[in-house]
DNA sequence: TCAATCTATATGACACGTCATTCAATGACA
DNA sequence: TGTCATTGAATGACGTGTCATATAGATTGA
């Protein structure tokens, strides 16, 4: 039985997976052609700019992101090889990896990040 | 340069994504464990369910969801060779295709429908 | 100190979505 | 009516995400 709240529900759920999709879309779109990368790897890369200690940060990536362990794993590993991101071993904990941006990593990144931004607010701001 | 609006629209983004991909993962979870069958395959038999008229829907499907043309043709050959769905020629127009359920189809999605609601419910409406 | 267990990451098999292309049917227009 | 462009849908190659597992290092407790 279809209450006025389900349909709601529904609705609101839509409205949801529109917004994701679309925004999701755009971006990823542009920042393919003009940097070359996917949005989850340009969020991957935003999180490691964000992180100003250098703490261990695999382990801390993972619970910042939706993604999976092993999805991390291969979006970084896509950004080693592109050469914007390294992988560095922890001194006190040698399972540990943190990662620090390559100098063409940070040049990528704070230019990705302007078409980032503007895009979100084209896609949410309005 | 990181405006206070930049933070704010990546915050509202990952809050987005956040929402989008916890509640997807719980209600595709439940539904693959109950009722064998992916959120993506749901949601195709959900519009199914909803379209009353008999108007040829594939392309009609395209235009509610943001899955590709050829994302849903493939949802749609599954929910075929599961029995749930089935395919049928249009008379005005002998490209397209108006899907129907079967009867295995409608008493599928009454009852998983329930369960969409029920999750959609507690991960949205909080 | 040595097993047992746990934790951080990587990896391989697999499923699914996307893109480009294909094919058939339709429409438009000379 | 015959060509040319367009449209609805399917398909194959490919990339990427997920799950289960593997591996190496850490931790606990006897």
């Amino acid at each position: 039985m279809a209450t006025t709240q389900d349909r709601q529900l529904v609705e609101q759920w839509r409205s949801i997976q529109n917004s994701y999709f679309r925004t999701a879309a755009a971006i990823d779109r542009a920042l393919e052609a003009k940097f070359d990368i996917g949005l989850n790897e340009f969020e991957i890369l935003d999180l490691v700019a964000e992180s100003v200690d250098s703490a261990c940060r695999m382990k801390a990536l993972g619970e910042r992101t939706p993604m999976t362990q092993s999805a991390v794993s291969k979006v970084v590993d896509r950004l080693e090889k592109a050469g914007l991101v390294s992988r560095a071993t922890c001194a006190d904990d040698r399972r540990s990896l943190y990662l620090e941006l390559t100098d063409a990593g940070r040049a990528l990144h704070s230019d990705a990040a302007v078409e980032h931004r503007a895009l979100l607010k084209a896609n949410l701001g309005e």
